[in-house]
DNA sequence: ACAAAAGTGTTAAGAATACACCCATGT
DNA sequence: ACATGGGTGTATTCTTAACACTTTTGT
């Protein structure tokens, strides 16, 4: 087994947001080849005595100044092999997909110009990045069918529009109004702040925050 | 980029029977050191230019006599990376799940022992091996919650009792006949084949096939 | 005739869906 | 006073859950 020769080894992050009520992924231009000047996935390479998720770490804080831990939620979501997927030889990407809330101007000092792209809009994307997205966003919506994972896309003080709003951009329907705030109320899974939020000429909405900013099953699904 | 070394890349496959009504997986006795003696899930190297799939067919065959061709499903778990988790040096395992029926005398000359043993009482196993079968049986039950894979855990014919009694095994609690009846029928995924099954002093059950022996969702769940 | 597992329907409780108006604010 | 989005309840349909006896066979 010594002159065993492994695969290079690669992680790529899907990093969701939403944006004016659009869902959104993050993307950054290459500046090398292959796929120079086209858009894909932040992703680099996975060294021996790194785990998947320390590389992740290390790939986003330099390639796009995002600290992953202010994502509020990240898990690994597929490993993607083919062996032709990527130009250069044999690669092996363990794929993550991270929710996060408010991270639009993206701090750092990258020169691949990171930016959020709505998943309904997508540019020209390098590598098999199409499907790869595909894949995140249908895991991404049954997530939210039967998780509390929607806490990772809100501000910490939300209200029930804004709360609905996400899950209608993440599903891609609407909800109805009232149905959805009965469900959700019987959920338990959030509590009104006392505070209000104005903006605009009408009624001010009522603030809530979760109750656990951590990952749990709900009982029963939305859809 | 030129001195870049990746972690070794290895394969584990959690293979799921049914035997005796007990969901059962399939484990093999190391011959060599780390962990010599003990209990461990098929599992290899994954060398450059082979898919992760590739490897698992090429492992399983060489090191249990199965062909994955004989496997009903199989799909890929998870890639657990920790670097500790292997004492010869950080090795990254992409994990595959697969289900069959009827593989129990497990032909081919390896020296390894194959054996299913029944998830509810597995002897003590290598690695992190009982962390990635609890993960797979998570993952199974809740795939035969909300998909039809039971087929690939049954034979071509099988009777109504049979089919509850794989739900039963993988869900690991009792359910009600008749309801599971009534909604496996409404699913309208199985038809009778007219043959019977006579086995014993009591009325001979009526035989049924699935309709695809492919994947597919259901609308709603079984739990 | 008896033991053993297969097969079959109904009812009640709970969940999901459809639906329309009043409320609080800014201009 | 009016335009804007926030907030609220009920009736109907569908789904789920609980439950017991008859049928067919081998011995």
């Amino acid at each position: 087994m010594s002159e065993y020769r492994p695969p290079i080894l690669t992680i790529d992050g899907i990093i969701f947001q939403l944006i004016d009520g659009q869902l959104c992924v993050l993307l950054l231009q290459r500046q090398n080849i292959p796929f120079k000047g086209q858009w894909a996935l932040p992703g680099g390479y996975n060294p021996e005595g790194e785990t998947t998720m320390q590389a992740l770490t290390r790939v986003l804080r330099v390639k796009t100044g995002i600290d992953t831990k202010r994502l509020g939620l990240i898990e690994q979501l597929y490993t993607f092999d083919s062996v032709g997927r990527d130009p250069r030889g044999h690669a092996v990407s363990v794929s993550y997909m991270g929710l996060c809330y408010g991270l639009s101007p993206l701090g750092g000092k990258t020169t691949e110009n990171p930016q959020f792209f709505p998943v309904s809009n997508l540019p020209k994307l390098a590598y098999d990045h199409p499907d790869i997205i595909k894949y995140a966003h249908e895991r991404l919506r049954s997530k939210l069918a039967y998780t509390n994972a929607v806490f990772a896309l809100l501000p910490s003080q939300f209200t029930f529009p804004q709360l609905q709003s996400a899950y209608e951009a993440v599903l891609g329907h609407e909800l109805d109004k009232r149905n959805f705030r009965k469900r959700f109320t019987e959920l338990d899974l959030i509590v009104p702040t006392g505070e209000f939020l104005r903006e605009g000429a009408h009624r001010p909405a009522k603030l809530y925050c979760f109750k656990h900013q951590s990952l749990q099953s709900l009982p029963r699904n939305f859809d």
